[in-house]
DNA sequence: CGCACATTTGATATATGTCAATTTAGGTGG
DNA sequence: CCACCTAAATTGACATATATCAAATGTGCG
């Protein structure tokens, strides 16, 4: 997940008067949540906002603790997960460039959101984020469509952690991060551009992958050998994954993914 | 889950006459996403509102149809779910008494509505609905905070299907059952009105239980015998249920329910 | 190059599913 | 009001997908 959006981080005072150029020049611009505002939304977003870099593994969002801001994802993936008191763990969501990160109108947050790689964020004091919510009514209904689809995921994520098998489970989750990331431009067709033939680079560790999944490691990893043996894929190290079959997988994960 | 509001569906003309009226008797008007509106937006929603019966197993939604229209539930419970090719079939929500019944910006519906129980709903024609909420951006407004807890609770319901037990799943159904009929006004103290004793009738058939665990009937049969010979419920007849001791309930539940 | 950690692989255990009867519940007609 | 009747729910015996436990590799970093 490479590409990272360059535009160091320069003073406060000139960010704000470069604010239109930097929003024009962002590489998620077009598909964030402020693709669709108005030049005042625009300007009075990107007054409050500045980037942050992230490593994997840090914290953005706690369970338990106040939101202390908003953010949109510029680079990098973030996953948000929840706990039980003796330690399962779920992943809830997983957070691609373009997404939104937080949730407005609740102080405290109820789940971790953490960076699963590196990450750069567009960040947004809470507070005056929602001040902006409420005199710019074109972000709110942006947020709302966000949340929407975040709950249609949601949904279909729900069919597939109470009703699918591991191999389906992982067909479905390897198609659907390979949909997202295509949309995205990170797809890089491998071999002859065919139909078939995607090289990506998976934004989670087994156990993560698991834990989004509902299933151990061991199973997790017990599905990728059978794919890689039927010839479905091809692992290169842990993380970079070629998929050379897209219609059996697709076959394999039953149904539609969002 | 008896108490249904009672005005008869008396003609449209006198059915806009008395809007105003209309909601304010409603018994679900401090709670659905009318009582926010001021009297302007209440008014234009009237105008569109009529009133719907249907009996238990009719559809409201169809997944690949056209959604007709959207609705507020007065009375009654609404599951929504989803299909596998092969039959498998997973509760992805469960609506109650003031919940909204829709999703907007998506001509067509993602899953199926179908009611649970007999249902009465307040509903309001899908294109006039959409005029109407960009007419007034307080109804947009306490639909996306509605989405929000939707997506909140969607994301506890992952937890439960990805990292529960059978047991944990089956007391923490019962749980956020017994804690939204409460809200809703529903609670029946059994015995003396003690903390632990309450007395529900389960909106869900096992079948439908089971498919909203994302278990089988014969699992979810077993662990109600479970809970009933620990002494934790009791059972009168298949869909009325009382809760004996909600403290063990919880601490078997592992952690907070939605 | 070597070290620590992630992943894979293997052997075995178990929670939950499957299949097959029963039993119970609740509605219907006599 | 009661006996029947169908569908739902329960119960039991057994099967199996996935978890658990335990090494053995592999990977990528310092």
């Amino acid at each position: 997940m490479g590409r990272l959006f360059a535009a160091a981080s320069a003073g406060h005072e000139r960010l704000q008067a470069e604010a239109w150029r930097a929003c024009d020049t962002c590489v998620v611009h077009h598909r964030a949540i402020c693709s669709a505002l108005n030049d005042d939304e625009l300007a009075g977003l990107n007054q409050i906002a500045s980037h942050r870099r992230l490593r994997a593994g840090q914290r953005i969002i706690s369970d338990q603790e106040h939101v202390e801001y908003f953010a949109i994802i510029i680079a990098g993936s973030v996953k948000l997960e929840k706990l039980l008191p003796d330690g399962r763990r779920q992943v809830v969501g997983l957070l691609l460039p373009s997404d939104f990160v937080g949730r407005p109108f609740e102080a405290r947050g109820s789940y971790h959101a953490e960076a699963a790689t590196a990450v750069q964020l567009c960040s947004f004091p809470a507070a005056r984020f929602e001040q902006l919510m409420q005199q710019y009514p074109g972000i709110g209904h942006r947020l709302f469509r966000h949340a929407l689809s975040q709950l249609d995921a949601a949904q279909n994520w729900m069919l597939l952690l109470g009703r699918k098998t591991a191999q389906e489970k992982v067909a479905s989750l390897l198609l659907m991060i390979a949909g997202r990331l295509r949309e995205l431009g990170f797809s890089e067709p491998d071999g002859r551009g065919g139909t078939g033939c995607m090289q990506l680079e998976l934004p989670l560790s087994r156990s993560e992958i698991a834990d989004y999944l509902g299933l151990t490691i061991e199973t997790v990893s017990r599905q990728f050998r059978i794919l890689k043996s039927d010839g479905v894929i091809k692992l290169g190290g842990t993380r970079s994954l070629t998929i050379l079959d897209a219609s059996k997988l697709e076959a394999m994960a039953t149904s539609a993914i969002v």
